[in-house]
DNA sequence: GGTCGTTGGTACGAATTCGAAGCAAACGAG
DNA sequence: CTCGTTTGCTTCGAATTCGTACCAACGACC
């Protein structure tokens, strides 16, 4: 292990600076989508993402890694979001444990209608302060920092028996 | 009102992997942080401002603001530190209905004992695929972003009223 | 074709989180 | 000085979140 692994001033600027201004624009994102379409965060991405996907379907596991959250937490949002009608869920059909979640209409709606409030706020806290030159390489930088993330490590989802001592054998 | 506030493909890309990128961040801290010292983030942020001040405290709303959380949420933050016996926290002279934190030397201790690691996790995550140049560039914008977020809008606690129409007046 | 380890999802309980309501001290205007 | 307003903090109830235990389906292997 090493003996000091210490960050750079401007290491620990940059990452401190990450976590608040995470923090500051999850907040207010999150009151303007409560306010508007009464969805959490969450809800919203999960949207989102649906929306976003060309099958418009998703399995619960790829969603709760998608937007980084616990499965059993996953499980709640999409009872909640399919008891408001906006996804449905049904068992696949190549893999009868998986659950495929799917946008509805009604789903596609609100996500039509809550989008550009939602960009906006972003826009106004994130992106008014910025330069094109300044977006481009947050981007390019994050960009990189989150393929590196997502490739190595234990992913959301940590394995789920944790055996005590070193060796675990395939 | 704009029609359409809509955001660059690349303004989108930036806004998502900041999420992302901050999520698993978190995601990953936090448990490095509860395995080596039994802490919550929010605890952990907390120890670390107190730690960074010179005198070693702060007022119970500016932690708050600091962490960017709720003021119901700090009393009871503050109170499982206080039981731990990692802060204290005792009326302020100045103004009798402040509550000023302050770090304990075990409270120090922890904060001491538990930075390497937390450190080590971030350097891993965040650091180890960027150049020096990309961790200048990440730490400039975001503290632009950040100086941005906290000059203009409404800050962690809304104000505390909210009256039904327009016209709210000095 | 049976068995063991793995993966996908869900129920449950405990801990956290937040907003709203409430209380006391401080401030400012008249 | 006195009243109305604002600020700082806590309590309360309701909703969320997570980890753990659990069950069912899959897959590999013998």
């Amino acid at each position: 292990m090493a003996a000091s692994p210490s960050l750079d001033p401007t290491e620990l600027g940059a990452y401190l600076a990450l976590i608040e201004v995470s923090s500051l624009v999850r907040h207010a994102v999150e009151q303007q989508l409560r306010e508007a379409a009464d969805l959490s965060y969450v809800q919203f991405q999960l949207l989102a993402r649906l929306g976003d996907s060309p099958s418009g379907c998703h399995r619960m596991t790829d969603l709760a890694d998608g937007v980084v959250y616990s499965r059993s937490g996953l499980t709640y949002q999409a009872q909640l979001l399919e008891q408001r009608g906006l996804v449905t869920r049904a068992p696949s059909r190549d893999d009868e444990r998986s659950i495929t979640v799917t946008l509805t209409d009604d789903g596609r709606a609100v996500l039509a209608r809550t989008f550009p409030g939602h960009i906006e706020v972003v826009r106004r806290l994130l992106f008014d302060a910025l330069t094109r030159d300044d977006v481009e390489a947050l981007g390019g930088v994050l960009g990189r920092v989150r393929d590196h993330m997502r490739a190595t490590p234990p992913r959301s989802a940590a394995p789920r028996r944790r055996r005590g001592s070193g060796s675990d054998s395939p």
